[in-house]
DNA sequence: GGTTTTTGTTTCATAATGTGAAATATGAAA
DNA sequence: TTTCATATTTCACATTATGAAACAAAAACC
């Protein structure tokens, strides 16, 4: 993805400011009529009315029995998207910083998206020399620890899917571009419970990777480690896998 | 409150469609750049562009580092006041019913609202002559069992505010209008753990209500059981406590 | 490292869109 | 019943959001 400048512009659309003061209204008084509504947001009744109507037309807003606005289902079930996003985040950080300090390297959180890793964090040292993904930038599965395993969780069809979609395209010299390769590195890896990185994504760089499960053992994240090839030690395994367990404990998951 | 029509009526706004547009698509998506986000909900991008940032400026969308547009935290702070209006009614309701069916009458789920108490759900039997409250109307806490427990939850002082604020308003003869005789039915009601109404809302209508609790052992909601006067039996207080105690267990509350 | 391509951002003339005053309908209260 | 308060509909108007096009910035390519 390109990173675009990302000030925030501050011009703003009415219609919305409108309605963002109804609805912060209304999650104010829990449920209230269309004039206290209207007062409360200084907005003719009249206008209220009809943005509240719209509201109810797509499920943000709906209406009790006896007439009362409420806040409505739809705002679940987006709400339920944006804790996926946000909660991992901040129940991991902290984690991440303390696997940094202890190994002095980056730390990263991916989550899957389709046929790609997603890094959602990333936690820096402080060192002249460091590998850093930006956040929000993309990996194929097939070239990172954390999506080997994410392959070797789905099982042997999906992967064999996955090698057909994509054609396995290498980024490196070592990136593992035929069936046979790939399968048994991950194999290997879902056996020994963490993955490698050697130099796969690119020259240089390489990476320790386990699972993030949440309450119901689904994997829902990634937790990995880069450095540059020739600082990386397998020792760090244990730390890196103690890290992705008291996040996954934190996610709710019992194993 | 009065009951209007509220027949959904199909007009609505259109920068609203389309900003609901937008953040289904996100919710689909996860994070997703412009372009697809554009593409997806079949506006121009210059608008898409547009009324993003317009939710950027209300915290419904949220950028990450990369650029990518994500859910924003607005979202979690509306959904977490709609949940209470839905989960605790879908929790709640089949509780509810099983309580009408053990003793024939009506069973209502109340919440504070300011100095009242609002019916959010409600089961009735099928009697000729039973109690039956709208859900959305209002009453105030001093005349309702349910009221009172909250009163008492809320200590003394808050109880003496009540008090100057309403002046203790008569509903029936029978309505507790002054201060001692308040303080002491709210008393006898903390110390039994539940409250009744003895016509006090109106005259030949008595109840029986407890408090609902949530994870954290706040009060979120009461339940009670409104019958005609002469019907309504004492036997019935452990099965009310034990629904409510069922509820609050779904609501996560431990004690 | 320069060139092209892609994607994001800003501008601006235009008319479509949302606005609010006023009229009307509906329920509750008296 | 009549009165009163609130909700809903209508409609002429101008403010508002629109989208084409120009511009900027990053990535991809060579």
């Amino acid at each position: 993805m390109k990173k675009y400048k990302s000030q925030p512009v501050s011009s703003s659309i009415q219609v919305i400011d409108r309605m963002v003061t109804l609805l912060d209204a209304l999650a104010a008084e829990g449920s209230t009529s269309l004039k206290v509504l209207a007062a409360e947001t200084a907005l003719h009744p009249s206008t209220a009315f009809r943005i509240l109507n719209s509201m109810i037309l797509h499920g943000l807003v709906r209406r009790d029995e006896a007439g009362a606005y409420l806040l409505g289902p739809h705002l679940l079930r987006l709400a339920a998207q944006a804790r996926i996003d946000q909660d991992l985040r901040a129940i991991a950080r902290p984690e991440m910083e303390w696997l940094r300090d202890q190994i002095g390297e980056t730390v990263n959180l991916t989550v899957r998206q389709g046929d790609e890793v997603v890094y959602v964090e990333r936690v820096s040292p402080q060192r002249m020399m460091r590998v850093e993904q930006v956040v929000g930038s993309r990996a194929p599965l097939h070239v990172t620890a954390v999506g080997k395993l994410i392959l070797g969780e789905a099982g042997e069809s999906v992967i064999d899917d996955y090698i057909h979609r994509t054609r396995l395209p290498a980024y490196t010299v070592n990136t593992h571009c035929n069936r046979k390769q790939l399968l048994a590195d991950i194999q290997a890896s879902l056996t020994r419970g963490y993955a490698l990185d050697n130099e796969e994504a690119e020259l240089g760089v390489a990476c320790i990777g386990v699972l993030v499960r949440d309450a119901s053992g689904a994997v829902v994240a990634g937790l990995s480690v880069s450095a540059p090839v020739e600082r990386r030690k397998l020792d760090w395994v244990g730390l890196v896998q103690e890290t992705a367990h008291r996040i996954s404990a934190h996610m709710g998951y019992a194993g």
